[in-house]
DNA sequence: CGCCGAGTTGACCATGTTCAAGGTGGGTGG
DNA sequence: CCACCCACCTTGAACATGGTCAACTCGGCG
């Protein structure tokens, strides 16, 4: 387990970032090829980078859960995203990060120095295309959580979101959550208190099982389908 | 004055898309420059592509105002964003549209076909970091606009509003809105008795003036800032 | 003049927030 | 092994924000 109490850099190899692999889903193997990247332990809560900070790396998931995130000036918090596994998080325009990225878990990141592959002296087409469709798929997933925010009641948010969970997770029907009730909340753009009770609602309903907080067994696929609208 | 009933192509130019000023804000000069895609007009509310079609090609506003939305099936609409002049929209990954795209005014677009440039085959590098820019500042675009629709309340989303149309207006201080209270409220996540309601409040506080709908005066800026949060 | 679509306003209502109290369970130290 | 603790979660009651429904105004146009 990652219990370091800083980032810990492993190798720090330079443009080898260029090797095609890198969007997909393969996570290097670290010791075989200790040049794709530096390799970093962040441990829960722990901040990845901060928004407005430079952004000098972008990142690949390991293993763990990433939230990305912004706030406003009297802490309200949105989440963007949920990374997982594979993800690339933290590559974006311009020099500073526009939100932050935090661990919900202990996680492990390979980071990549974004200098060295400045957009502008990209050789690698194959990798300029990885990073475009990298983008326009960051892009669409935003567009679609912008419906989400603006036009679902919480119980409509609640159910997407479990149903999301469920597409990721290796059983369909049985969801182990990384995230607190306050990260969901949220994500979802509610309180801690709305998603709390929309979860007991749907128990209730017999729609999902809740064995404890963080499991949670689909019961009733088609309900929860249609609920999520 | 565009008022055909279809969109009509003038010139259906091809891969002459790669010329390099394309994501730039300059628009180009279509009888001189016949061969960089093909224009089309649209008038008032009509479709320009919808959510799932085929996305055979993508845009850049010449003249007009453009938005691009999602529906739920009962009807619900969340309008992502409004696009003006030099804006580039319905560039989206995979091969159908994530998004419809409407004309909120009579509007003239340029149309590139997409399979031409076939992320795969673009040899234009500096094409290629163009649309990576894009794709990068929409993402930024949506998730910025996640956090107005997630964590803001119904004045605050208002008061940002009218800022950004501020912004982008010759003069800053008074606002012409192309859109209606409906696609405000759209894109808000608001119903539109709210926005009227938002909106004749911060007139009653000597915020605002409205001497008609679609005219907006921005009396007091700084107050309009701090309500934006 | 009268119609029609867009916008405004009011009264009522519902959804979700706020505030406050209590429960639960995993981890630590005695 | 147990007791305690603390963070996380749940629940309840009161409240507020924004939604719904309906009536009305305004301005442009036939």
């Amino acid at each position: 387990m990652a219990l370091h109490s800083s980032p810990r850099e492993f190798a720090l190899g330079e443009h080898a970032i260029l090797a095609g692999a890198l969007l997909k889903n393969e996570i290097p193997e670290i010791k075989a090829q200790p040049q794709v990247g530096s390799v970093q332990y962040f441990s829960q809560d722990r901040e990845i980078f901060s928004e407005g900070a430079a952004a000098e790396y972008f990142y690949k998931l390991a293993s763990g859960v990433v939230r990305t995130c912004k706030f406003l000036a009297d802490g309200r918090r949105q989440i963007g995203a949920f990374h997982f596994a594979g993800d690339i998080f933290g590559f974006e325009p311009g020099t500073d990060h526009i939100l932050s990225a935090e661990a919900v878990t202990d996680c492990t990141v390979i980071a990549y120095r974004k200098t060295k592959l400045d957009i502008s002296a990209i050789s690698d087409r194959l990798l300029s295309q990885e990073l475009l469709a990298f983008a326009m798929h960051g892009m669409a997933r935003a567009q679609q959580h912008s419906l989400l925010l603006g036009r679902r009641s919480a119980i409509e948010k609640v159910a997407r979101f479990l149903l999301d969970c469920a597409e990721k997770s290796t059983d369909h029907r049985n969801v182990t959550l990384a995230m607190t009730r306050q990260d969901i909340a949220d994500y979802l753009g509610l309180t801690i208190e709305t998603v709390s009770r929309t979860l007991s609602q749907l128990e209730r309903d017999n729609v999902i099982d809740l064995p404890s907080a963080r499991q949670i067994r689909l019961c009733n696929l088609n309900t929860l389908e249609d609920l999520a609208a």
